[in-house]
DNA sequence: ACACAACTACCTATATGCAGGTAGGTATTA
DNA sequence: TAATACCTACCTGCATATAGGTAGTTGTGT
């Protein structure tokens, strides 16, 4: 997803990852224009206001989770699953990443009403296809469990960003294990 | 644990609540000092920077959580994880805020190395009773689980903090449908 | 083919506001 | 009289944002 051409997208890019990194506050227009060698006040040009740059890294990651789940269509469901492990596995590999669901999650209490309705939509899309996912999965004997559907689907969306945070303070060790627990959840019993 | 008597106890208990809603960095002098009444600068009679604020919180919340693994001594092993699950149940009622530690693990990437190491130290105690307390339950035949007691304290702290990430963008169904699960963990055939 | 209008992608300079922090003073209590 | 618990009055730095300008490009009518 690096594809990065324009001005425009550069900005996105790398806000996205800053925001990732140190949170939706404390990233800063600064950083951004530093390295890409351009003015504060550019950036302005194509973002006005900060909230316009936060609703569109929230819009640009929403389509590249369709992307992947449109590239894994066809795949089984535990490669669908392991795909967006792999995301997170990249996250916390990259300078202890959060994802952006959870980077605007954690700042939910001080973003506006349009970006908590963008991040809780986009959630709420993954939420939908981590459960059409593993009913895929449990329908064609692939997984196995004994929670609901709804339910399990609700455990990794909580989990995913778990295993970052406690990866944070507990290091690789503590989110190889999460991970690991969390794979485990559709191959019980 | 809200026995603010004098200032000093009242700017910590005020800061810790305004940082579980807002994160560290949203938190300012101000806030505070408006609602005790006093200025700015008398905060820094107490802490002279944010950072000795900062520590001072997570302090705070380690005292209470010794004090609740002590005050449940006794009690049989879901007595114990009940009580911890209550706190978080109060948090997400009062404000979606969050947990303390994953407060300061939100901000893990901009906060002083004596902050990481304070707030590591206090997810490794935390870690350390969940798992001892899960293995209590598993040997009194009180629980039943499959992964080892490390693996499932660590889904434990991985969860709990989730849950309430998830419950900010998904409201009370899906926070209480993610504690459900949890709870569901140590009663797995 | 040429003049001119309009747009894109930046720039300089500056306003505004606020946050963290300090210096030094005062009032109260032990 | 010394410590404690504040205060007033600042300084500094930085972050978001705006106003207004320039250089180059693209489109359009005659």
């Amino acid at each position: 997803m690096n594809t990065a051409q324009n001005t425009r997208d550069r900005i996105i890019e790398l806000g996205r990852d800053y925001m990732q990194r140190i949170g939706y506050h404390s990233f800063n227009y600064k950083q951004i224009a530093l390295e890409l060698n351009i003015k504060n006040a550019s950036i302005h040009h194509y973002f006005p206001s900060k909230e316009d740059l936060g609703l569109a890294v929230i819009e640009k990651d929403r389509q590249d989770f369709i992307y992947l789940t449109q590239k894994t269509k066809k795949a089984k469901a535990m490669d669908k699953l392991q795909a967006l492990i792999a995301s997170y596995e990249y996250y916390f590999r990259e300078g202890k990443k959060l994802c952006v669901i959870s980077t605007f999650s954690s700042s939910y209490n001080e973003i506006t009403e349009r970006m908590k309705l963008a991040v809780s939509q986009y959630a709420e899309l993954v939420t939908v296809w981590l459960a059409a996912t593993l009913k895929e999965g449990l329908e064609s004997g692939e997984f196995s469990f004994k929670e609901s559907v709804d339910d399990l689907a609700n455990v990794w969306m909580a989990m995913m960003p778990g295993a970052l945070l406690v990866g944070r303070t507990g290091g690789k060790a503590a989110f190889d294990k999460t991970i690991n627990s969390l794979r485990q959840t559709v191959k019980s019993s």
